[in-house]
RNA sequence: GUGGGCGUAGCUCAACCGGUUAGAGCGCUGGACUGUGGCUCCAGAGGUUGGGGGUUCGAGUCCCCUCGCCCACCCCA
């Protein structure tokens, strides 16, 4: 046998196990976004190209190299969506949703990536958009929020980092600073730096490699306005009062352009290179960048596979399953009519469709793990009753009313 | 896009320095047990060694290309 076809890279096909978890991921955040006042919403999987590129920025890795584009037949330019705070916030424009909102997502995302441990080129993203709130106490909700649905799943080894952006005028600030103290240096960094000199420069003080030439730079904390400086300040106060567990990391940059004020990441140790588990931000002109009310948002986004990763397998609980089998094809009609009954009583019943012997039958029987199997042959239509076995006992009982032993 | 590791039966893996018909365990099918699963024993089916090209008398093994998987860089969920 040799498969004509395979899926594509860095695709994958949940089933079994996989496909348990994922649902009860999905089931379970409904639970908790219902309880926060999180409504779901489902965008469409394609949008207009331009969307990303002014929404989540033209000079991100992911509009510049990792969006999967194409045309229509009409020569329309669309692309997969690469993450899902555009589209939502696209949809709340649209449909005239009413500011404030809250809504949840989970839905697949795309971006062209070498895949990776928890990295995949189709994967999956829980998140949550809060918009129109202005204060740092919505920044407060969306953490207990995530951290909640983490707590809901069962995963332990997690850290919240948390740091604080600024504004648009606080970044350029600091662009300028870093510029202009790394423009005689940048020659001694490495390859990297060099690179992100260029393109992102915040990027530089996270380098792992030229760690001790940056120790005397001032980081971008030192570079906030007042409000963002408050913002701030209240955020961390919020925090420290519920005893919520974080730590600040003033190297948390986040990869995308309309994030300011609050950005924070979820960590685990678990993982692999890729260790963040979500991560999220304020963005608090993304809204009117896109045409709409001057409105601030916040919003953040778990990776569904990474959750996976490090989330206890789940027992899954079937119904008992009751196995019918027959012993020659002449009985197929009654088993059959058997399947059917006891599916109707809302049991889990099952059968062997084409025929085998009796022995493969039983064994199919015994590999699916049923509790009980119902035999029917000749003498038992004979005699209008159906032997049933009991699998974990063997003990079998001539009875005309099976379901009497079929607790539910 | 860059670097490293790896592709042999459905699954996990063997096969010396290039040598004859590519093996084992598990799983699957059948039998011992003609109307009965698990345990045991026996037998059987199952392979274009990811694909293509090259070197050689001879390639699973060496070389080149390609596809895929894994890990890391970049970046991100």
């Amino acid at each position: 046998m040799s498969i004509k076809f395979k899926k594509i890279r860095g695709t994958r096909d949940i089933y079994g196990e996989e496909f348990e978890k994922l649902f009860f991921i999905f089931e379970k955040s409904r639970e908790i976004f219902s309880k926060y006042g999180y409504d779901f919403i489902l965008t469409p999987a394609f949008e207009s190209k331009e969307l990303f590129e002014k929404s989540t920025g033209e000079t991100t890795d992911i509009v510049q190299k990792e969006m999967y584009v194409f045309e229509d037949l009409s020569g329309r330019k669309l692309a997969l969506r690469p993450e899902g705070t555009p589209p939502v916030l696209r949809a709340i424009l649209e449909n005239n949703i009413e500011i404030p909102c809250k809504f949840a997502y989970f839905m697949n995302m795309f971006r062209y990536e070498r895949p990776q441990k928890g990295r995949y080129r189709e994967f999956f993203q829980l998140g949550a958009e809060a918009v129109g709130f202005k204060e740092p106490y919505i920044d407060l909700e969306v953490l207990l929020l995530a951290e909640d649905l983490l707590k809901n799943l069962g995963i332990k080894d997690y850290r919240f980092e948390i740091n604080s952006v600024g504004c648009i005028s606080d970044r350029e600030k600091y662009s300028k600073y870093l510029r202009n103290i790394l423009k005689d240096k940048i020659n001694n960094f490495c390859e990297n730096c060099k690179r992100r000199y260029e393109r992102n420069p915040f990027r530089i003080i996270d380098c792992k490699i030229d760690k001790a030439k940056i120790r005397e730079i001032k980081s971008l904390m030192d570079f906030l306005c007042d409000d963002c400086r408050r913002h701030h300040e209240i955020l961390i106060n919020l925090l420290e009062k519920e005893n919520f567990k974080y730590v600040e990391n003033p190297l948390i940059v986040r990869g995308l352009d309309y994030y300011t004020r609050t950005a924070f990441e979820i960590i685990s140790d678990r993982l692999g290179a890729q260790d963040a588990l979500g991560g999220g931000g304020r963005y608090d002109f993304l809204l009117k960048d896109m045409g709409g009310p001057d409105s601030p948002g916040i919003g953040f986004a778990f990776g569904v596979e990474r959750l996976m990763l490090v989330m206890e397998d789940i027992k899954k609980k079937d119904k008992a399953l009751i196995y019918v089998v027959y012993v020659t094809e002449k009985e197929k009609d009654e088993a059959i009519k058997w399947v059917r009954k006891i599916r109707e009583n809302n049991l889990y019943a099952d059968m062997e469709w084409d025929y085998r012997s009796l022995k493969s039958q039983m064994r199919k029987a015994n590999n699916k793990g049923a509790k009980w199997v119902l035999i029917i042959g000749e003498e038992e239509i004979k005699r209008e009753k159906v032997k049933l076995k009991n699998m974990e006992t063997g003990e079998e009982i001539l009875t005309d009313n099976p379901f009497k032993f079929f607790e539910k």
